[in-house]
RNA sequence: GGGAGCGUAGCUCAGUCGGUAGAGCACCGGACUUUUAAUCCGUAGGUCCUGGGUUCGAGCCCCAGCGCUCCCA
């Protein structure tokens, strides 16, 4: 490899060093190859995660010289400083528990001399390891005395409580399972810096735990949203990601090449017209879970790359899909084993008991401004008083810059906003009562849009049309817009009466996670290239 | 794009009026077989983000840049 000249550079400088820590790790392995231990590990059989090693606690018994078995007090963080006083009641004897075997990271580490106390985490929980020099025999302990914080070992020992109430594996042999060379961060606080956290996640996830549930949960979120959708007899599709035109949304492409092809590409920036072509082909119910890209700003809750839902119902509409968001969220919530009422940030909470507030735009509009939405005069009116600029704006552009300005953020939800202007929303079909009407919703929760349906167009004469509308507004630097002629072609054969659904996954973990920043749920996120 | 804040030891953070660079943890040496962020004694560890400027003297003041965080658009 061509970076095993700076790592040698790296260890000799490092040896000359003798203070450093990463000097005084590499000693400690070296010292373990002249030893016979391989630094690095084998595979570890027959171990048990610490959680389950844990729920064993009822198989540790005392037992007394005649071979009588008296079953142990309840011990818990309050009343394990009793623990000591009842062995002293108890007949000559000595506390037996099940044999186990382990494997973590060393994330604690007391040293009593010929007596060692070390901590280690699996990514089911942390226990504590009780390790005497004359339990473990000389040549293990001469192996102990290589390991460091960070360090990843394995035990064979005896789950049991010491004197003072602490459930410990009592170890007979450690293992050397991987050294580390780089030291740890600090053994209280872990690492802090916002930054440091997302690129190395390696070190967040491995000392920060509250970062490995929520990945956790994340993961377990994706999972009941795709048995939701299953038991719903939804099939999950796999669209290119490559596109020829980004359509289906307005955003700014990422743009690439195929070489062989010599054909510019866009990654695409939504679901949607691969989905509906598949309503066209039959597919009735199809969903597809996947990445789409954005070249855009990046913001607390704006990466380049994040994960849409979209899903499409034949012969459904917008409310269709209404009842279809609250079974997936709720499902959500339950599949975290969280209850329905969650907090959000330091002080809010966000209560997700179904069924969700339902409330239109106009009637929302109206209960926040006091004005009446159907007036332009007095929206107008109200948009000048509170500093918009209205000036040459057609009424419904007002409205909606009033709406966005004063009622989105005033909404805690989550509810459902229904019944958008037919004017901002040109792709969604038009109520059939009310033709100035949208058959659309959005769920908001704390003024963010978590979810977005509409009853869909269908009708490909109308919709070529509208495209050719949207694409004359649009400015240069969005001039990868383009018609896309086979989409117009596959609603001319026909694509059902359908209701169609999005939401941003990454919103929906941040709300059910209580994370701030869509950082915090995206594993890797888009970061500037490390300069040093 | 605009505004505010931050950048100091491996990690977490202090640093007063501009006057020798500090602590806790980690590390190294020593004591300790029931500790709980163990404790006690001793040692070592620095490109104060970068570059310029002011000054006898800059971690601190000024200018520019880089990076990060938050708010706004």
């Amino acid at each position: 490899m061509n970076e095993s000249a700076d790592l040698s550079n790296e260890s000799q400088s490092a040896s000359e060093d003798l203070g450093s820590l990463l000097a005084s790790r590499r000693r400690k392995l070296q010292r373990l190859i002249e030893l016979g231990v391989d630094p690095y590990g084998q595979r570890f059989d027959d171990r048990q995660w610490i959680n389950g090693i844990r729920d064993r606690i009822h198989e540790i018994v005392y037992r007394t010289q005649e071979g009588q078995t008296i079953a142990l007090p309840t011990i818990t963080e309050e009343t394990k400083n009793d623990f000591r006083s009842w062995l002293a009641q108890q007949p000559p004897g000595e506390v037996v528990g099940p044999e186990v075997r382990a494997a973590g990271r060393i994330v604690l580490h007391r040293d009593k001399g010929k007596l060692q106390f070390i901590d280690i985490r699996d990514w089911t929980g942390e226990i504590q390891l009780f390790v005497g020099q004359n339990q473990v025999g000389p040549e293990n302990w001469e192996l102990i005395q290589c390991l460091d914080l960070g360090d990843l070992i394995g035990v064979d020992g005896q789950l049991r409580y010491t004197k003072t109430g602490e459930l410990s594996i009592f170890a007979q042999r450690i293992h050397v399972l991987t050294k580390t060379l780089d030291p740890p961060p600090d053994k209280h606080k872990g690492l802090t810096d916002a930054e440091m956290r997302q690129r190395r996640r390696y070190i967040d996830l491995a000392y920060n735990p509250g970062a490995m549930e929520r990945f956790r949960h994340r993961s377990r979120i994706v999972d009941s949203i795709r048995a939701t959708l299953a038991s719903e007899a939804f099939v999950e599709i796999e669209g290119p990601t490559l596109h020829t035109i980004a359509g289906g949304a307005a955003a700014r492409p990422f743009e690439t090449h195929h070489n062989t092809l010599d054909m510019p590409l866009v990654l695409r920036i939504a679901l949607e017209l691969h989905l509906k072509r598949l309503l066209v082909g039959g597919m009735e119910r199809v969903f597809e879970l996947g990445r789409v890209y954005r070249n855009e700003g990046i913001s607390p809750r704006h990466n380049p790359e994040f994960t849409m839902l979209e899903v499409y119902q034949a012969y459904g509409d917008y409310r269709s899909m209404m009842d279809l968001t609250e079974k997936l969220i709720c499902g959500a919530i339950q599949a975290i084993g969280a209850p329905y009422c969650l907090p959000w940030g330091t002080d809010k909470q966000i209560d997700f008991t179904p069924p969700f507030q339902r409330a239109t735009y106009h009637e929302l509009l109206q209960q926040v401004t006091g004005v009446d939405p159907w007036d332009a005069d007095a929206l107008r009116a109200f948009a000048d008083g509170r500093g918009l600029a209205t000036a040459g704006k057609h009424p419904d552009v007002i409205k909606s810059e009033v709406f966005e300005a004063f009622v989105e953020d005033a909404l805690v939800g989550p509810v459902f906003v229904t019944d958008y202007p037919a004017s901002i929303c040109p792709l969604t079909k038009r109520n059939r009562q009310n033709p100035e009407i949208a058959e659309r919703f959005e769920l908001f929760v704390h003024g963010m849009e978590l979810a977005n349906a509409y009853t869909e167009l269908n009708d490909p004469d109308l919709q070529e049309t509208l495209f050719r509308t949207q694409l004359a507004g649009m400015s240069a630097e969005d001039s990868m817009a383009r018609m896309d002629h086979d989409f117009i072609r596959a609603l001319r054969n026909g694509m059902p009466p359908a209701g169609g659904l999005g939401i941003g996954i990454d919103r929906l973990v941040m709300l059910l996670t209580n994370s701030a920043s869509i950082r915090d749920i995206i594993l890797f996120p888009l970061l500037r290239a490390e300069t040093t």
